[in-house]
DNA sequence: GCACCACTTGACTAATTGGTCAATTTTGGT
DNA sequence: ACCAAAATTGACCAATTAGTCAAGTGGTGC
């Protein structure tokens, strides 16, 4: 069962997710979470703090999700990872890339959501960093600066994701990663 | 000297690239801008079509300025658009880019920027396009796709905008530019 | 000198915002 | 059964929000 903290939490995700930090309303999340003012306020100090709470929660786990596999795995780091690119399911082109959202809306107005944004971004690049440095650890990569090389692929992933929310056109998501693809297939 | 109409142009601009959309306190445009109230509700019918006004001319003024050179070069498209990419100067990573803020924020929120957004991130797409059509008709690059190229372009560039705001390191903006800048040499 | 009109002024409203808090109910330990 | 702590309820508040409007100003053409 769904803790009441819980339900504040995901509400609040799918708030901030819908309409932007300053957009979220916290009546319509409490009213989506069933949850009183009274009882939210007695778990988090206010808006920001349950805002934060919730989208570190929220993001992190499901990142250590998506990039458990590559613990798991001895070969095929590439091919997995193309694969998992290549999935538009996962996607959702309406409201975008969380991360995205809340670094272009936050980082510059507060310095805690900068933080946590950093902490979070960063933690994107250090996941794809994972993928090369083992595909190189098994030779399917030539040796290359791989800190450089996750930067460019998750700034590609984040501008491929803009562009078909911008265009309504999730195509668009499915082209630029082909030709990421064939960029990074050149370093094989 | 600065009509009302365009102070008002002006400041709103400032304050939503500053703070977005929802973000922009209408008090705080008219104090910056220097105009009241009624005086705003003379030229626009509310909030919404003041910045609707505001983003479309001032984006598609900077726009028309900084491809204008297209038109009168006759050859080095290309180094003259690498020089234009590698220019830090013009770019404010603490904010990031203004197109790409509103897209985020708004175009899955309300319909009319959703069609601005649109419009202006096709403008965007179409100049880049423009570009590398001029440098295969000149013969600095072979024929291809120039459509998802400069789909590709224009979403590598996006994406390292928002990986240097989110780090807060300009320099993460420049080592993205130069490994798009080596994807698009090797198509010479 | 007067009539017209674009523009300006700023007080006002209704709705919504995030936040407070005292009273109450529920829970778990002994 | 009893008690204390944790959790819940919902009325209330001050501040801010976008938006309205009647009254006024100043310039232009006649």
């Amino acid at each position: 069962m769904e803790t009441t903290r819980e339900k504040l939490i995901n509400a609040t995700f799918d708030e901030v997710f819908s309409h932007g930090y300053q957009g979220a309303s916290l009546s319509d999340i409490l009213a989506k979470a069933g949850v009183h003012k009274g009882s939210m306020y007695h778990f988090f100090a206010n808006k920001k703090e349950l805002a934060l709470a919730s989208i570190e929660e929220t993001i992190l786990q499901k990142n250590a999700e998506k990039y458990r596999y590559v613990e798991t795995y001895t070969s095929g780091f590439l091919e997995e990872f193309y694969t998992r690119l290549r999935d538009t399911s996962v996607r959702d082109f309406k409201r975008g890339c969380p991360i995205a959202n809340i670094v272009q809306e936050m980082s510059n107005i507060d310095e805690d959501f900068n933080t946590l944004m950093k902490s979070i971004y960063g933690a994107f690049r250090a996941n794809i960093k994972a993928i090369l440095d083992k595909a190189i650890e098994v030779k399917e990569m030539q040796p290359c600066d791989t800190t450089k090389l996750a930067l460019f692929i998750t700034s590609t992933i984040e501008g491929a994701i803009l562009a078909a929310k911008a265009s309504g056109n999730a195509q668009d998501y499915v082209d630029v990663i082909e030709e990421l693809i064939v960029h990074i297939e050149r370093k094989r």
